[in-house]
DNA sequence: GTCTATAAAAGGATAGAC
DNA sequence: GTCTATCCTTTTATAGAC
């Protein structure tokens, strides 16, 4: 399945892949080019600022492939509760799964590392998070949620998520996600 | 202020606020030599396991000085739901203000870059959002709170805390720990 | 305990052949 | 477009004088 890809395909899902599980400063590019198996000269021409740029573009791709995950999910059930519930509920899911380098799910370690480096990279990760909570607001807003609550929810929805998600990669644990599900429904019940 | 420290009080508060701010792979020990205005080989003297065990360090002091802080402005109100709205504004208050080096409020950073570096790191990192945990649960209690009850909710707590954080830290910008504060009656009326 | 010089390895980036 | 060899810098860590 690799081999289908061009080169400048692998390098940016290998170097998406490692970013998100080691982060920025601790992915080299050598071990880029080693893993996805394409010679650094090929890094350099599709990607002429090098790392950085390289950088920019798996927050895109990362931000994006979220972005059809969540949509996918919350389309799965009509009623915004128990869609947003099963959402988390299928994070944690993932989380145990998270062996399958396919799963990615999250940005907070490469982002918190943006934010002293590159204010470039730094906007790109705010602009993917502004994405993915514009998708919780959208569905709360088509529920018949007035414009402003559903603002206010898709706001600390994207926060939770992230602290659940945080949470449990340092306690290496799901089990903070499951308890955000279910505490969704008493945090939307209050309209 | 910092003649009075010793070299090796010097070198660990140094640490702390780099490894705060930057992350642990971004802050180099010659960064923290140079900044800290002291020599290696007195870093190596102290802290002979090099890097880590300087970072072991820096966790404990930083979780420690958090947890006073937390305890501090907890203690400030009797209603453990005015209380902990204040303490996040405090934050709020605190991250407006954090030029000033001594204002650290969060191992976010360091702790997700050490899940995938160190196992002993991780660990410490744990013990550290376990003490601030067990910390809002006292309060919980001491309110008349279910035990149950209260470990439920301080676990949201601190997954919405931290995630209050870092998108702030993110956006750079203070307003998603001010909702935070805001949602926290609604939250806690729950009981 | 303090300090400096230096080793040894890894980092990002570039040049230039093919 | 592809590939390799190499440069320069920075990193962690150590040796050894004082």
């Amino acid at each position: 399945m690799e081999s289908k890809m061009n080169t400048r395909e692998k390098i940016l899902t290998t170097a998406a892949i490692l970013f998100q599980k080691n982060g920025y400063h601790a992915t080299g590019l050598n071990e880029i080019i080693k893993e996805s198996a394409t010679p650094k000269g090929s890094l350099y021409y599709y990607f002429p600022n090098g790392k950085e740029e390289l950088a920019a573009a798996t927050i895109k791709l990362m931000g994006d492939k979220i972005q059809h995950d969540i949509k996918e999910e919350l389309a799965q059930n009509s009623d915004p509760v128990q869609a947003i519930k099963e959402f988390i509920l299928d994070l944690a899911w993932k989380f145990n799964e998270k062996e399958d380098q396919e799963n990615c799910f999250s940005i907070g370690l490469l982002a918190l590392e943006t934010v002293s480096i590159s204010d470039s990279l730094r906007k790109a990760c705010t602009e993917v998070y502004d994405m993915w909570t514009d998708t919780y607001y959208q569905k709360l807003v088509s529920s018949g949620l007035s414009s402003e609550k559903a603002k206010e929810l898709s706001l600390i929805l994207q926060l939770m998520i992230e602290g659940a998600i945080t949470i449990s990669l340092i306690r290496n644990d799901n089990t903070m996600l499951v308890a955000t599900a279910e505490k969704i429904p008493v945090l939307l019940k209050d309209k």
